[in-house]
DNA sequence: TACGGACAGCGAACGGTGTGCGCAATGGCG
DNA sequence: CGCCATTGCGCACACCGTTCGCTGTCCGTA
C-alpha cells in the first residue's frame, strides 16, 4: 500500500521463519536475503509512530486511524504499537500535542507598546486557527481526550502568551483572563468551522461547489428564521472560505477591543 | 436491567412463539396471557430513541453508547433502531439537537437599552456553557457530527440572539459578528472544560479531590514555565469549580466589552 | 369477511475495532 | 559464552455499526 521502503519490511518480515507449523514448506533461497534479521535500528519508536499517525489521520481523517492500519504503515504488527504507547487515548494526546508543536512561539518584544502587543496577540490567534484547520479532525480528538492542555508544545506557547500580556502591562491574573479570551473564542470558532471542514471532505467536493448545493435547502430550513434567512441569502454572493477567514479576523479584533480596554483601564488606574 | 415496563416487553416478546426451531418445547398455557399480543402503539419512536440515548450519554458517557445497548434499555433489537434513524451519526445530531432544546430563548425586549442587553447576551452565553457542562459529552459529539448548526433548536436560539443584537442597535451583518464572538468565546471554553470534566469523570473522583492529585504533578510539569508554574500554584487555595465559573465569567465579559464598544462606535458614527 | 400489500422488528452475519496474553527472538551485559 | 530484559507479534476476546432477508402484524380495499 505505502509501496515505501518494502525492501526493508521483507528483511525484517520473511527472515528466520518460524520452526513451528507456520515455517511452510517454502525453499526460499539462503542467498537471495540477508543472512540475519538483525534489527538494524529500534524499528519502532514513539516519535515514528506518532509522525505516521499524523501522516494517516491528515491523509484519511479521524475515523480511518486505528491501530492495525497504523501497524501496517509502519510495517509492523498492531500490538508491537503498545509497547511504546500505552493506549489509542495517549496517542491521540501526543498526536495534538505533535500538531501544536508546529505553532510559531509568539514573541514578546516590544509588546509594551500597544500596536506591538495587539499585533502579536492576533497573529497568534490566527495561527492557532490555521493549524486547527489544517487538521481538521483536531478539534473532534481534543474533544475526546482531555488533558491536552499540559502537553509540552501547549505549555510552551501558553508561557509565551502569558508573556506577550504581561510585557503588555497585565498582572499575572488577568493576563490569564485575557489569554483565557482570546484562545477560548480561537478554539470555539476554530471547532465550529473545523466541523464544516469535515463535512466537507466527506464530500469529497470543492468548498464553493459544497456551498452552492447546500445552500438551497439552508434557505429552505430557515424560513421561519427570517434574520438567519436573510443572513445566508446575502452569503450566495461573497466567496465562502474568505467569508470564513474575515469572520475570524473581525471576531479577534472584537475580543482584543475588549481585552485592550481592561489593558488601558489598569493602565490608568493602576 | 432497566426493569421498567418489563411486562409490556414480555407481552411483546414472548407472545407467539417463532414455529421454526426456537419455539422451544415450553407448553405455554394459552390462557395465561393475553390472547394477542397487538401492538397498543409504535412501541419505538424517533423521539423515545432519542431521548433514551440522551439518558445513556448522560449516564455513562459517549463511549459508552452503542446501537446494541440503546436497543436493548428500549427493550428492542440494535437493528430496530435503523427505522427510525438512518445512522448513529443522524442520532447524534438529533440528540445534540434535543439538548439545544433546553436552552431558554433569549427575549429580546428593552434590549434598546445597554444594560439590559449586556445582561441578556451575557445570560445566554452561561446557560450554552451551563447546558454543554451539563452533558460534557457534547463537545466531543459535535465535533465528530458536524451539520449540527442546522438543527431546529441551535437556529432558534441563533435567531433570538441576532434579534437580541439587531434590538440592540446593530446591523444584521455586525449582529451576525457580535454573535459569533460570543458564541465562539463561549463554545471554546466550554470545550475546555469539558474536556477537564470528561477526564475527571472517568477518574470517578471528586473535582477538588482530582484537583489535589493532580496538582503536584502538574506544578512538577511546569517547572520551566515560570508564569504557569505560578498560576497553578496560586490555583491550590481557591476552589476549583467556583474558578471555573467566574474564569468564564470574566472572559465573557471581556469579550462583551469589545462588543458593546463596537456597538456605541456605530451609534456615535450613524 | 378475506386478502394483500406495507412495514416495524429482529436474528444472523460481515468486516471491522481496541487491547490483553503468552511466546519468540534479539541485543546488551555480566 | 550464557542469561535476561526488552521488543515485536500472532492469537483471541469482546464488542462495534450496519446490511440482509425473514417474520408477524396492521390496515385499506374488494
Amino acid at each position: 500500500m505505502t509501496a515505501k521502503s518494502e525492501d526493508e519490511a521483507d528483511t525484517r518480515r520473511s527472515a528466520a521463519p518460524r520452526k513451528g507449523k507456520d515455517a511452510g514448506p517454502g525453499i526460499t533461497n539462503p542467498w537471495a536475503r540477508p543472512q540475519r534479521p538483525r534489527r538494524e535500528q529500534p524499528v519502532l519508536s514513539r516519535e515514528q509512530i506518532v509522525q505516521e499517525a499524523l501522516a494517516l489521520l491528515d491523509a484519511e481523517g479521524v475515523e480511518a486511524l486505528s491501530m492495525r492500519k497504523l501497524g501496517t504503515r509502519l510495517n509492523a504488527g498492531a500490538t508491537s504499537l503498545y509497547t511504546h504507547v500505552a493506549n489509542k487515548d495517549e496517542l491521540l494526546a501526543l498526536v495534538v500535542d505533535q500538531v501544536f508543536g508546529e505553532l510559531p512561539m509568539p514573541r514578546a518584544e516590544g509588546a509594551e507598546q500597544p500596536e506591538v502587543w495587539r499585533a502579536a496577540v492576533e497573529g497568534c490567534a490566527e495561527d492557532m486557527r490555521a493549524c486547527m484547520l489544517r487538521h481538521p479532525w483536531m478539534v473532534s480528538v481534543m474533544g475526546d481526550v482531555g488533558m491536552v492542555y499540559f502537553g509540552p508544545s501547549w505549555m510552551r506557547v501558553s508561557e509565551a502568551m502569558l508573556a506577550l500580556m504581561e510585557t503588555a502591562g497585565f498582572e499575572p491574573r488577568e493576563a490569564n483572563d485575557a489569554m483565557g479570551a482570546v484562545i477560548g473564542y480561537t478554539i470555539g470558532s476554530a471547532s465550529v468551522e473545523a466541523a464544516w471542514l469535515s463535512a466537507l471532505k466527506r464530500s469529497g467536493r470543492d468548498e464553493q461547489e459544497f456551498m452552492d448545493e447546500m445552500l438551497p435547502a439552508v434557505i429552505e430550513a430557515t424560513k421561519d428564521y427570517p434574520r438567519l434567512h436573510r443572513l445566508y441569502h446575502t452569503a450566495v454572493q461573497q466567496d465562502v472560505a474568505d467569508g470564513r477567514d474575515s469572520g475570524f479576523l473581525t471576531g479577534v479584533r472584537l475580543v482584543l477591543d475588549g481585552v485592550e480596554a481592561a489593558l488601558k483601564a489598569r493602565q490608568q488606574q493602576g
